[in-house]
DNA sequence: TATGGCCTTGGAGTGCGCTCCAAGCAAGCG
DNA sequence: CGCTTGCTTGGAGCGCACTCCAAGGCCATA
């Protein structure tokens, strides 16, 4: 891990599908569209808003994302299904631009971060509850009703 | 359970605290605010939207809230912790008030969100494995930041 | 009687996270 | 050459879930 100097957030991503070998990775918007499942708008807004760490252009100014662009989209994805918030997320991309220093900020960040899931599986947890048993209640009623209805017959 | 004949969702809910016994349980809106943590302006929208279940009103048209429509208030808000738009849950409320022919209509929408749910948890674990693999690799770049201090001392 | 507190309404406003638009440029093809 | 496809931009618009506002009613206490 950590293979490039600073300015970077690599720390050990999985393998990807369809992605090209370090030194031609090199994609179009629209490849990255449908990588990630992100449309160009929600790419370029992520761009003007500072959540993407500076993105390659063609000679003709086109955009072209690299492997660590779509890991960093991969995070961001991730992030984004914890529910945090986008202006958060920009924070920590700051972070990462603004080098090794700011290490124990972002360590923080994430800390919170992970606080908060887990406090949101445990209210999903709970919330599962409660529909299981009010589905087992309307289960229970549907056997009833089956269970009247072949005594009718 | 089901002690009432009709047009209610009621099936086992959790004893709850500061609430008074059947016959008296008559509560402003202030006092459902402070309970559920909701406010008064979204209770209000709740109704007009058609999301309670019709709440009754005091001689000079003041809101007067049930145990019942806190039972259904919490119910309300678990589900919007599952990230379920507000139209569906205005759906289940329509179908609670269309009486028990529902029945099978509100089972099947449980079991979907019930899936949902399951889903929303598995997605979560797997952020919180990334979060935590990130979250070593900044640590383990703090101690190394401790040591190399050591040494220079 | 007046002051304050709590409540009422319809409708307008807000913040977030996109989502789309119009106008235009560059490359490839028949 | 014209046409299509894919990309560019700044800025406007949208849907959701609230959130607030203005204007007013009712009533208890001083």
């Amino acid at each position: 891990m950590e293979t490039t100097p600073t300015r970077t957030d690599s720390c050990g991503a999985p393998p990807h599908p369809h992605r090209r070998p370090e030194g031609q990775d090199s994609y179009t918007i629209s490849e990255v569209v449908a990588f990630t499942g992100l449309t160009a708008h929600t790419l370029r807004w992520y761009e003007r808003i500072g959540l993407m760490p500076h993105v390659d252009r063609s000679h003709t100014g086109q955009r072209r994302y690299s492997n660590r662009d779509l890991d960093w989209l991969d995070l961001v994805g991730k992030l984004r299904l914890t529910g945090m918030p986008v202006a958060d997320m920009v924070r920590y991309a700051e972070l990462v631009r603004e080098g090794d220093h700011t290490y124990g900020e972002r360590f923080e960040l994430l800390e919170a971060t992970r606080r908060d899931v887990l406090a949101r599986i445990a209210e999903l947890q709970d919330t599962l509850a409660v529909l299981d048993r009010k589905i087992s209640f309307y289960a229970d009623a549907e056997r009833v009703r089956a269970y009247e209805g072949e005594k009718v017959r």
